[in-house]
DNA sequence: TTCGGGATCGTCT
DNA sequence: GACGATCCCGAAC
């Protein structure tokens, strides 16, 4: 199999609705990263959309613009990365229009490129470990809050080439959001059916 | 200025 | 299945 990750999305198609890009665009699309020297890419199998108008779980929910949140209601097309629990960066693609604040968390990748790499970074061995989760797959790619909150995700250190196939998925609730009210059940997690890299199922 | 809790993960039982 | 790690944000004081 060869790959082609020079295939970036353009900047338009992260300008559209959150559900198409994340459900349509990204699922299947290969996230990639050059950190430190060295390429990474994984294919994405799982994420989660998040609306800032009217869902509870988002972090800029009711369109609430704070320090934190600022980088949601930029233009589509950057990165929107925060630190959770003391020790975890979440990796999310910005999603429309500047002044919305929708975003895609990723939650997993299959890795595709660079294993060796993510091994060293993850200090784990096991390939179904690597990626498998929000925190796990910033840390295998070398993704961090400090270094890339805003990123814009057509450049040459974070970028998602296109995938070579749209993929059936299935929907399930988000993980982590119990506190979102009406909102906690939503099936807004989509996952790439039959695909052993996911983080929950 | 303080304080509560989080879009998680690895380890231990 | 439970728990501790450990920093930052945002709300309240």
């Amino acid at each position: 199999m060869e790959y082609d990750f020079s295939r970036r999305l353009e900047k338009e198609v992260y300008l559209q609705d959150v559900f198409t890009l994340a459900k349509r665009h990204l699922l299947g699309a290969y996230l990639c990263s050059n950190v430190g020297g060295c390429f990474t890419a994984g294919r994405i199998t799982e994420l989660e959309v998040y609306v800032g108008s009217c869902d509870k779980a988002c972090h800029a929910w009711p369109n609430k613009l704070t320090p934190r949140t600022a980088t949601m209601f930029r233009a589509g097309g950057c990165a929107y990365v925060f630190f959770v629990y003391g020790m975890h960066n979440q990796f999310n693609v910005v999603a429309g229009p500047a002044g919305t604040a929708d975003a895609v968390l990723i939650r997993a990748l299959e890795p595709v490129a660079g294993i060796e790499v993510m091994r060293r970074r993850r200090g784990c061995e096991d390939i179904r470990r690597l990626t498998t989760g929000p925190g796990r797959l910033c840390r295998a790619l070398g993704i961090t809050r400090q270094e890339h909150d805003g990123e814009d995700l057509c450049g040459q250190t974070l970028w998602i080439a296109k995938g070579e196939k749209t993929y059936p998925y299935a929907a399930r609730p988000r993980i982590g959001v119990d506190y979102a009210e009406e909102y906690k059940d939503k099936p807004w997690r989509f996952y790439i059916r039959g695909n052993p890299f996911i983080s929950k199922k």
